[in-house]
DNA sequence: ACCTATTGATAACC
DNA sequence: TGGTTATCAATAGGT
């Protein structure tokens, strides 16, 4: 239909294919439409042009979900089951996992000994005893550290307030311009060392960082999330 | 087109109407293949009739899954997204937990004690102190029961044994008749238990039950499945 | 199912 | 993309 008919292959003026393709398409969604007015019909259409532009028609009584819900239905063939079943496999694979670490960790408290034979206790008899020297090492090394900088920062402090107190001397000593410092830096600095020792410590009693696993030693939520 | 035009709304002449809902199928089918063949395009077509039956056509090149899940990804309108992010993010939570669970794992080993402070070193080793604890208590138990039990199967082997020999000697004072036992039960339930004395040592040499989670203690595979 | 007069769709051109 | 028109294709109604 047209001015000469044409053969029904592939239209390689790509000018040319565009726009058949925007004229055939709402010829046969005019199509479609009148199907589903004059037959009662229910009727989906979804294309993609060769640019990869979508478009769609569906009766106006439904929608495009429902009409693949249904076609799922009636044909038997699947479209998701699949891809969700595969899913429900790997998160129930994830759950086992969970499930396992978290009794390994009931074990390594102590708890929920009774599976386990002589070998497996003695296994982890051996491996929290290594864990146990390792956390005092390391509780040692981070005692040590600390005290060191403490120290550190507290002797700087001290050599700060002395400084301090000398240049207040010197101002006493001079009232009328005493007040502006030759550097005013080196006060800020002052002060700044003096309040950080102080939020040192402070930073010394609570946690250094969020617990990432939200539960401290000792008291553990182990229902699965 | 044909003879006469006809308004477009539903034909109520039910043989009128599945006539030209026939033939306006197959001349839909034909526009949506020569589509797909001019255009280079991929079309779905999916049609109820009013009785409910089903036809369908689909560009050669793939199958109306794969244009299902093209309308999905491209027309973001996405029928199950919902629950398919609510399972994404259910099992990226699940691998954090797992993540979580492994560190805390690999820190009662004694391992990755970096991020920890004072306070933290303090508890693990005093929870570590704690479960070393109940472990041991639980090996001496194991061990005791063990004992005990192998004490007294040994007992009853040896009883068995000097019946055994006690009625050997019978036998052999009347050579006659004395192969044949008054209760030849009593014979085999010997043997029986003489065999199950020895294989109760072989059964304390291996574990008594695989480990669940596939890995002894002191050889984590700690990699996420 | 087939036939065919008639309407509808559209290829080529602007 | 939108409009025009000659031409071909689809189909309504009848058989």
């Amino acid at each position: 239909m047209g001015r000469g008919k044409i053969e029904i292959k592939k239209i390689e003026n790509v000018t040319n294919r565009q726009v058949t393709y925007s004229k055939r398409r709402t010829g046969i969604m005019k199509k479609a439409n009148e199907l589903t007015v004059l037959c009662d019909a229910e009727v989906s259409l979804v294309m993609f042009s060769s640019t990869g532009k979508l478009s769609e028609f569906c009766s106006p009584s439904t929608d495009t979900k429902r009409i693949f819900e249904r076609y799922q239905q009636v044909s038997g063939i699947d479209l998701w089951s699949a891809q969700y079943e595969k899913m429900q496999n790997t998160l129930s694979h994830l759950k086992e996992i969970n499930r396992n670490l978290r009794k390994e960790i009931r074990q390594r408290m102590g708890e929920e000994l009774d599976g386990m034979d002589i070998k497996d206790l003695r296994g982890l008899e051996q491996n929290l005893d290594d864990a146990l020297k390792e956390v005092r090492q390391r509780k040692y090394h981070v005692i040590s550290t600390q005290t060191e900088t403490y120290k550190k920062k507290l002797k700087n402090s001290h050599e700060n307030h002395k400084n301090l107190l000398h240049q207040l001397e010197m101002n006493e000593e001079h009232p009328m311009y005493g007040f502006m410092d030759d550097d005013p830096n080196n006060y800020e600095g002052a002060l700044a060392l003096a309040n950080g020792a102080s939020h040192l410590y402070e930073f010394r009693i609570q946690p250094s960082q969020p617990n990432l696993h939200g539960m401290g030693y000792g008291s553990h939520d182990l229902r699965l999330a």
